[in-house]
RNA sequence: GCGGGAGUAGCUCAGUCGGUUAGAGCGCGGGAUUGUGGAUCCUGAGGUCGCGGGUUCAAUUCCCGUCUUCCGCCCCA
């Protein structure tokens, strides 16, 4: 029996420092564009999830993890309120809303890398438990917002190092004018109810713009001649999606509209946008997608709030670095190891170990070592510099014998001086001193 | 949720047409070197053959279920 839900043991054991460069890269990333961190449950009501990624989404019909809680004195409440979290979205508005953030001063710029969970059948870059980078701005309906999240998003994936990436943009328009556009596609799709797949016959009423990126090869000849949303975008939606593209044009970031982009939630209202990379399969190229969410806060009961955001699944993101034999640097090599001659000085050389540490400086020390010779050994393996070994005459004199495990030099130095030693002392190749 | 391949040591994999103590390479521990490392040689540990059930005198091997994993859908990140 393996984990409950796993995420793929390679992700997490064999490139743990892959996850932890990641991490930081993303970091300081969102930092620079003043972005703040935020953690919010991983278990929600479920409907919150209903009510933002709609009850007919694949994601609350068939992809939600319940959870049921018991109360103390052992019986189960009737039914499932709770669940595991889907995506990250949601959870962050209704926090926002929760706190009152929407009532403060603008400037609500989120940024979180957090475990999402769905229900499905596990496959490579799809699993059942994944992680997200996303970031949120809320109370900015400027489509200057959008651009800069798109960017942050896009520029991203070009610093940690990926290329062939493909960035497709479109609008989905907004409530004031999205009803006739539905109008006008449901009427046309209605010609074709006989003909086209059971899958687009199921949506056709309930979420209509899903037909337009059905996968069926006959639905896409038969929708070809589709009414697209941006026919009917009206003048506010339509002046706000060109400004995005001016925008990103002026940031050197290359797009493509794409008519039938189509976010698969509910509350996505004007930009919608995704990133693929084109090195990974078909079925995982997109790594990261988003959109603008205006009815979002409000809907969960906050005041009006314009929102814009994105989610991108990492572990999508280290394949895609992994298909482009994209280098990460590991875990960085202690600077030395504090070697003891006995047991007698063990601790005094963990002691010296634990404050070389605290002056800044990666020290390793081997627990249970035999002799010098398995501790200079592990000493290499770990590719440490430098071993200080305590013990011996001089010990006694109040020194240690700090030896240079590239050059093989070896001397007596005062236990005082080690630090400033290992400090100074750069790179593999310098000399001591 | 649907269809198909796979699961044997920490890793990569042999093998068993059902039959005594299931193997290799790498890795790991110990030694040759009792205060000096990357090579070499010697040596050792490590497996309920994914889990559960069935057939059988006997199952790691055959059958069923289940979980995990990979591939194709659905969908998405």
């Amino acid at each position: 029996m393996g984990d409950v839900l796993p995420v793929g043991q390679k992700q997490l054991i064999y490139q743990s420092e892959k996850w932890v460069w990641l991490r930081r890269a993303y970091d300081e990333w969102t930092m620079a564009h003043g972005y703040r961190y935020i953690e919010t449950p991983i278990v929600e009501e479920i409907d919150l999830f209903k009510r933002t990624s709609g009850e007919t989404s694949d994601i609350v019909n068939k992809e939600m993890y319940l959870v049921r809680r018991s109360s103390q004195d052992g019986d189960e409440e009737k039914g499932f309120h709770l669940c595991l979290r889907p995506e990250g979205s949601a959870g962050v508005s209704r926090a926002v809303v929760e706190h009152g953030l929407a009532r403060s001063a603008s400037g609500l710029k989120f940024y979180y890398m957090a475990p999402m969970f769905r229900s499905e059948r596990p496959q490579k870059g799809r699993y059942r438990q994944h992680t997200q980078i996303g970031a949120e701005v809320f109370k900015e309906e400027s489509p200057a917002a959008d651009v800069e999240v798109i960017a942050l998003l896009y520029n991203f994936y070009r610093r940690i190092g990926l290329e062939q990436l493909e960035l497709n943009i479109n609008s989905v328009g907004d409530p004031n004018c999205r009803p006739a556009y539905r109008e006008a596609l449901i009427k046309f799709l209605e010609q074709f109810k006989d003909k086209m797949s059971e899958d687009s016959r199921a949506r056709m009423y309930s979420n209509p713009m899903r037909c337009l990126d059905s996968k069926d090869r006959k639905d896409q000849e038969l929708f070809a001649d589709a009414p697209m949303m941006l026919e009917y975008l009206n003048e506010e939606c339509s002046e706000h999606f060109a400004e995005v593209k001016m925008g990103l044009e002026k940031l050197g970031i290359p797009f493509t509209v794409n008519p039938r982009l189509v976010r698969g939630l509910d509350y996505y209202t004007k930009t919608a946008f995704e990133v693929l990379c084109k090195s990974l399969d078909g079925a995982i190229q997109t790594i990261g997608g988003g959109g603008r969410y205006d009815g979002l806060v409000e809907l969960l009961g906050g005041p009006p709030t314009p929102a814009v955001g994105f989610g991108s699944g990492i572990e999508r993101v280290l394949l895609a670095l992994d298909s482009q034999n994209i280098e990460i640097p590991g875990y960085p090599a202690p600077r030395a190891l504090i070697a003891y001659l006995d047991n007698g000085v063990k601790y005094d050389a963990l002691k010296m170990a634990e404050e070389l540490r605290s002056q800044g400086h990666a020290i390793e020390f081997v627990y249970r070592a035999k002799n010098l010779g398995k501790q200079l050994s592990h000493a290499n393996k770990l590719g440490a510099n430098f071993a200080v070994i305590v013990g011996g005459v001089e010990w006694e004199r109040g020194e240690v014998s700090l030896k240079n495990l590239i050059t093989r030099d070896e001397r007596a130095v005062k236990i005082e001086d080690v630090s400033k030693i290992l400090a100074t002392a750069a790179g593999a190749n310098s000399p001591m001193l």
